[in-house]
DNA sequence: GCCGTTTTCGGCCCGACTGTTTTCAGTCG
């Protein structure tokens, strides 16, 4: 038998399908087989396990798959082949994935290049535009040509989606520097960006201004920009300097609330609106909200959403799943608010990996608005991180005690990231353990362990007596990694019957991601939301970590560091 | 191929911009 597809794998299949689809211009499936994706994309278990575990029907249960796609899929999954992929594939046998990474470049142009040039692969374009042979063929010009070349300068430059903590701030930046102009009424950040995704593709901006020439001209000549795409009346697209894409919408004042909604987005929640105001006789564009040629209402979001008979949904939720439904049933969760932490229960300091001292971090952490921290250093088999032995630990104990005499209105906690050996055994002895006022527990090391070890390595530890928060649960990082093999579902059901917390880390891993956020919270967990700061300036992960729990649907109840140090410790004990 | 507050057939989101064009196709979000 060939190997399984994963989900990953499974959702690109979709996407390649699509793709030949729109190429031969089959109308509506390449919709479905897209949505399907997203759908995939979107899940926290994989397809081999869910069916595994309930069978076809929770497969069609899925949004966006029907009978006949939940069989494409159980075929992948059984098999390791998809019929109807492979068939197109035999057809077309360029790579369509790849060549329509191209910004410009959709299907119909890829399969043009192929009939006309034979181009498969993106070598094989680079080449062609690079000998001119592009210029001439049917809709293609010069600038067509140039553009293809720049496009794939720009894949080669590795430059895709950032990390929301390098675009946000970027972005902020901008915004700071053109809040200034005259005549702006409204300057958001918008799509991704404004949801909070992990990563981003585009800063995407909307102004509402009386004086939209001013704000165009002031924009395009901002030193972040590398250059201008292209330019209309309405829109500008550009490439800033730091090779991210942007999109700067502009529009009068009374068309905010509907452009805001629009530019947001998600895609598939957008689309999820416009059919529900179809479906009511109306009709919802970034102009706003219509009755035939009349305009309803588009001031604010909550009355483009309220139009619509729904309740508004934050920015974090729209992605075009279930939050939709629950808005019209006035279900919409009160998510977690930026503000709502007390403390920090994940933080490293100079006694391990950490760049300050516990003073250092203990006053930077009061000075942004917090009441306690939890010092958690490394313990002694991460020896790379200076990781704490029994003997630093007391040590460490006792610096603590002296320092939280000095501090008014503030308490350090006594805590630690004791790592989890591989027979699932702790790193410190209890006797050590003891001490502390809590003890959070996380993997660091033999990550390439069989996912049914691994989960029963992870069960193992959660079972012990003194443990109270287990820590970036699934070892991934953006960008850099996938996490170990895991079976999440079962250490979410450990994790309620033990009572131990699971973390919303805000640093690079944000790990939980959304989905298992969202599936731990079903489950009856406590979640924590930590920044994992090894230095004074990355308590700004604090706010990623809230992101990444809204979109999980977190309300303030959920996070226990949105208690006071005493009534947080109370929780641990009860 | 999916889906249902017009529900098992007949629909399927909407507009802006570019390039190569004499009226529009392709792409994007």
């Amino acid at each position: 038998m060939s190997r399984r597809l994963t989900n990953r794998e499974i959702a690109n299949r979709f996407d390649e399908i699509a793709l030949y689809l729109r190429a031969q211009d089959v109308a509506f499936k390449p919709q479905a087989f897209e949505v399907a994706a997203e759908g995939i994309r979107s899940l926290s278990e994989e397809l081999v396990d869910l069916y595994k575990r309930c069978g076809k029907k929770c497969v069609d249960d899925i949004p966006g798959i029907g009978k006949s796609l939940a069989d494409k899929i159980i075929e992948a999954i059984t098999t390791g082949h998809m019929k109807e992929d492979n068939e197109l594939k035999k057809k077309f046998p360029f790579d369509m994935l790849g060549i329509t990474q191209i910004p410009d470049v959709g299907p119909k142009t890829a399969l043009l290049l192929y009939k006309h040039l034979h181009v498969k692969t993106l070598t094989q374009l680079e080449r062609a535009a690079k000998t001119g042979k592009i210029a001439g063929l049917p809709h293609l010009g010069t600038s067509s040509q140039r553009n293809i070349l720049r496009g794939i300068q720009f894949l080669k430059g590795g430059q895709g989606r950032r990390i929301i903590h390098e675009a946000l701030p970027y972005a902020r930046l901008i915004v700071d520097s053109l809040k200034k102009i005259h005549g702006i009424t409204h300057l958001d950040i918008a799509g991704s960006l404004r949801r909070r995704k992990e990563t981003i593709g585009d800063i995407d901006l909307i102004a509402t201004t009386s004086k939209p020439a001013d704000l165009a001209h002031a924009f395009v000549r901002l030193p972040q920009i590398e250059r201008v795409i292209e330019q209309g009346p309405t829109k500008i697209a550009v490439r800033y300097k730091n090779g991210m894409a942007g999109d700067l919408l502009i529009l009068p004042p009374d068309e905010y609330g509907a452009a805001l909604v629009h530019f947001t987005g998600s895609r598939e929640h957008n689309i999820l609106l416009r059919e529900r105001a179809k479906r009511r006789g109306l009709k919802l564009s970034e102009h706003g909200l219509f009755k035939a040629e009349k305009r309803i209402t588009n001031r604010t979001e909550k009355q483009v959403y309220a139009s619509l008979g729904l309740q508004e949904i934050p920015p974090e939720m729209r992605v075009g799943s279930d939050e939709v439904d629950r808005a019209a049933q006035k279900k919409i969760p009160s998510l977690i608010a930026y503000g709502a932490l007390k403390g920090d229960l994940q933080v490293q300091t100079n006694w391990s990996d950490g760049d300050a001292s516990i003073e250092q971090m203990a006053q930077v952490a009061k000075a942004i608005g917090l009441s306690y921290l939890a010092v958690t250093d490394h313990t002694q088999s991460l020896t790379i991180a200076h990781g704490l032995d029994e003997k630093r630990l007391l040590a460490q104990g006792k610096e603590i005690d002296k320092i939280n005499k000095k501090l008014k209105g503030f308490r350090i906690l006594k805590s630690t990231e004791c790592d989890i050996k591989k027979d699932g055994s702790l790193d410190l002895k209890d006797e050590a353990l003891k001490t502390l006022d809590l003890v959070c527990v996380s993997i660091h090391s033999n990550r390439a362990m069989k996912k049914n070890e691994m989960t029963q390595r992870i069960i193992h530890a959660l079972k012990h007596p003194l443990v109270n928060i287990f820590f970036h649960p699934t070892g991934r990082i953006v960008n850099v990694r996938d996490g170990y093999e895991v079976d999440m579902d079962l250490i979410i059901k450990v994790a309620k019957q033990y009572g131990v917390a699971l973390e919303v880390n805000g640093s690079q891993r944000l790990d939980l991601h959304e989905g298992y956020v969202r599936q731990a919270l079903e489950a009856g967990v406590k979640l924590v939301v930590n920044s994992d700061a090894h230095s004074p300036e990355q308590f700004a992960n604090l706010e990623y970590g809230l992101a990444q729990a809204r979109r999980g649907w977190a309300k303030k109840v959920d996070v226990l560091n949105t208690k006071t140090v005493t009534e947080f410790l109370r929780s641990l004990s009860s």
